[in-house]
DNA sequence: TCTGGGGTCCTAGGACCC
DNA sequence: TCTGGGGTCCTAGGACCC
């Protein structure tokens, strides 16, 4: 019996904050930033900020997402800035998520913007457009919002079809469109071949997917190592037989940084803001219902050089003080204490779901009023995130009670 | 112009054990 | 006393993704 042939569709939201920030303003009378040099991005007159999406009209004119805005205001002194809108993005995520599921329950979200569907039992290989075309149009009619549809016999080929021209497009990238298609395009545009992969191919006179198509293991392997290099390979020909999860993996770590105005030497300023990043990572794994066995700290200096530690604990642990404290210790150890910074994070890996931490004969006697400390803490995040989802949905339905 | 925040995975070296 | 190889764990750092 023939194998039936894959089909996998990469579904790709086309300047999605932006995208979404233009839905919710055409709605309310304004002009749509999608048509205009646009991007949303943080606080403009915070010259740390950057963009953290840009309309088309604006990448043509040169500005990328991580662009700082200063420089993008540079480039264009009439660039329209907006503010994300985190509650409204989650909803249109949920949007797009729910009808590209209505074509296949075969689906792995990617990212907020992105989901693969695997359309194998759901579809041939000669209606895979039209399909694509009806779930791209589906989501545009309904929502408001384009999309890009990758159409390939994998998740890779789908991914880099759905990068192809923009918005609004369906392209397909099966095996046999490969050599025409993806090759010709420059290393870079692999899927995991980032700015530093792209330099040392470059330099051994790769450029293009191509050229590492058909460049021996043997060679590649030097350049990236082993792993890499076998996947780098397999992938460049236009193979990649990872499935389609459905199953939302548990996370491994969570971390948390706050990078300042203006890089930092006070130390009573440093310490505030780590006990700001180790209330959140606390937090979120307490909201989550995890422990964590080891913290990790790190500092980020003024030339972008980050030092980390991390060290592993005798008990997993989801106390803010606990964390806090490991924190510090491994901050002393890392920072000389003059060297100004630009940012600091914490973070916690090796996560648990143990239910009750075994009491040690030595517990802190402070522990219960650290852990009254969290309750407390963890229920006014509570409220403040209720009374803003609800300011939220009364702005939202003005005339509801 | 001067670069955010939150993740995952891989590598390499050292410690330690058999 | 000196030598080796393999396995595992821990840590630091670096690459990539959105």
């Amino acid at each position: 019996m023939p194998q039936r042939p894959r089909i996998i569709f990469h579904i790709d939201v086309n300047s999605a904050f932006l995208s979404w920030s233009a839905v919710k303003m055409v709605r309310e009378g304004q002009s749509d930033i999608r048509l205009v040099p646009s991007v949303v991005s943080g606080d403009p007159s915070d010259r740390r900020s950057i963009v953290t999406a840009a309309s088309i009209p604006a990448k043509k004119m040169g500005i990328k997402v991580a662009t700082p805005v200063t420089m993008a205001l540079r480039t264009c002194p009439q660039l329209v800035i907006v503010r994300g809108d985190w509650e409204w993005y989650k909803q249109c995520s949920e949007g797009f998520i729910a009808i590209c599921r209505s074509y296949s329950p075969v689906l792995q979200q990617f990212s907020i913007d992105e989901c693969f569907i695997d359309m194998s039992l759901r579809c041939k290989p000669d209606d895979a457009v039209n399909l694509a075309t009806r779930l791209k149009d589906e989501i545009r009619e309904r929502l408001g919002f384009t999309v890009n549809v990758g159409v390939g016999s994998n998740k890779l080929l789908a991914k880099m079809a759905s990068d192809f021209e923009k918005p609004d497009r369906v392209h397909t990238l099966w095996e046999d469109e490969v050599q025409e298609k993806m090759w010709p395009l420059p290393v870079r545009d692999l899927l995991w071949v980032g700015k530093k992969t792209e330099e040392r191919l470059v330099a051994y006179g790769i450029k293009t997917i191509g050229d590492l198509a058909r460049l021996g293991t043997g060679s590649l392997t030097q350049l990236v190592g082993r792993k890499f290099a076998l996947q780098l390979h397999e992938n460049a020909n236009g193979r990649d037989d990872s499935p389609v999860e459905t199953e939302v993996a548990e996370a491994k770590s969570y971390s948390a940084e706050r990078t300042f105005k203006e890089d930092l030497v006070e130390p009573k300023d440093i310490d505030r803001a780590l006990f700001g990043v180790a209330c959140i990572v606390a937090h979120r794994i307490r909201r989550d219902a995890f422990r964590a066995s080891a913290v990790s700290m790190f500092i980020k200096y003024m030339d972008f050089s980050v030092v980390q530690k991390q060290h592993q604990m005798e008990q997993p642990t989801d106390v803010t003080a606990v964390i806090l404290n490991e924190a510090r210790r491994m901050l002393d150890e890392i920072w000389d204490g003059v060297t100004p910074l630009r940012q600091v994070g914490v973070g916690v890996s090796r996560l648990t779901h143990e239910s009750a931490e075994q009491m040690s004969l030595f517990e802190d006697p402070k522990m219960d009023y650290y852990r009254e400390w969290d309750r407390q803490y963890d229920e006014r995040r509570a409220r403040a995130e209720d009374a803003r989802l609800l300011a939220y949905e009364r702005k939202k339905h003005p005339e509801g009670q």
